[in-house]
RNA sequence: AAGGCAAAUCGGUCUAUCGCUGUCUCGAAUUUUCGGGAGAGAGGAAAGUCCGGGCAGUAUAGAGCACCGUACUUCCUAACGGGAAGGCUCCAAUAUAAUUGGAGACAGAAAGUGCCACAGAAAGGAAAACUACUCAAACUAGCGCAAGCUUCGUUUGAGAAAAGGUGAAAAGGUGAGGUAAGAGCUCACCGUAUCAAUGGCGACAUUGAUUGCAAGGUAAACCUUACGGACUGAAAGACCAUGUAUACCGAGGCUUGAGGGCUGCUCGCCCGAUCUCGGAGGGUAGGUCGCUUGAUCCCAAUCGUGAGGUUGGGGCUAGAUAAAUGAUAGGCAAUUUGAUGUUAAAUCAGAUAACAGAACCCGGCUUAUAGAUUUGCCUUUUUA
RNA sequence: GGUCUCGUGGCCGAGCGGUUAGGCACCGGUCUGCAAAACCGUCUACUCCGGUUCGAAUCCGGACGAGACCU
């Protein structure tokens, strides 16, 4: 599996976006807050995504992109967590991601964080499926 | 050498690995994707949106009024509320001649209107008379603790606008003459106004003359004068694809003109009939162009005091769209702390690195900004 | 990206060049056995920096903050 985390994977589409939000499928875990649901579209990609920084807590616009490109960074090096398993069961996700911290953490943290959040993921879904 | 002020320039860099977004190219593949290679990829303010322009649409946007903006002069420029050079006024220093530095929305108050609280007699009309002053007339006791004064006192009339008091501001200033007391009433100097001459493209300066000085401040109050300004902004605008409703309700109209044409009014012009406007509702919300070759950047020569202009040569330097520049490891350079060493240099270890992210593009202004470099001036110390 | 509006005590809100009204709240007092209500009194403000003016919340320029609209 490739590491590559191209333009394919960002989430996009306003209708699917609606479906996220309305769907009320949720995780939290510090700093992250995820919303997802099922995938509609046909596409070749196992996810799509949109990272969100509030403008609430990160008023500059170059802190804002800091912390959506630290994230895109922190997925993309753990997304084979998630792949490997939606393509075992056959599944799509859209994802909605937003940062919930007030400050910018350290990649390392970050990192660790991003595992935790994807594994709890799984687990969610899987329950779903039961 | 250190510190301060001013101006100008810069705003970390290199290598490796894994990634992101365009461009070119090769191969697979065939109308769109996959893979390889090459090369590119945030700023001095990208910001605020305070001005100006290009560009696009509205008629290749026309006239008048209204409205808005600008305001010492000359120049630069595509244009500007920006810049350059100069003038004038004010402030500071040296010093009392001038020089240096800084600041200035710096047209008109003698076209008109308004306002100038409180205080004050009076705040603009050549107005007014509180105390005090001068003169004249009348009255007889008056003033003062007293000495004393009668040239006083009281009343009336007149003069003057000098002194006091109010105020931010009281209407040329100082001195002399003059006068009953006074007053630009007269004179000298200064200020100011007008006219003339000379110098300067001009703002203005210098000199001279004058039966001038009767007329404050405020125009970032209305206003006047001169000059300028059509409006809307890339979510402009053009095309392709997808989809729906050539349906419903209301109003108007069919060439004798409804209605529309991107700030208001009047005029003018243009479009205009299976139509136009409004309502409610349905559908789409994807892509391409616009989009980066431009008042462009770099170098040289040359013209100009300067902003800047001209000529020649070379370069192509981001184009994203829920919005691309990131992560990790190491080195170099900068600052700083500690240790070794100590005149200094050097070595080792650690820490820090600002303000901040293109969104059609330029020219300015303003605001934020760790630190570095250069030039000029000033102060202090050391050496010669 | 573009266009526009606003900023006055803890809160709401008047003021259009001349000592910043008023209401609610807070605090103190009167009343009450205590409290509420009522009455009386006090305190706390013109977002910031410059300019014009004798004088600025008001006029002008800049900064900062908040809000609305255009798809």
């Amino acid at each position: 599996m490739d590491k590559r985390f191209g333009k394919k994977y960002k989430l996009c589409n306003e209708k699917q976006i609606e479906l996220v939000f309305t769907s009320k499928n949720s995780v939290k875990s510090y700093p992250f807050v995820i919303h997802y649901a099922d995938l509609q579209t046909q596409i070749d990609v196992p996810f799509q995504i949109t990272i969100s920084a509030p403008k609430r807590n990160f008023k500059k616009a170059h802190e804002r992109n800091r912390i959506k490109r630290i994230l895109r960074e922190a997925i993309r090096e753990n997304k084979l967590i998630l792949e490997t398993f939606l393509i075992e069961n056959e599944r799509k996700l859209a994802v909605f991601m937003i940062y919930t911290a007030k400050e910018e953490l350290s990649f390392d943290v970050l990192q660790k964080k991003m595992k935790n959040l994807l594994n709890q993921l799984i687990i969610e879904i899987s329950n779903d499926k039961k």
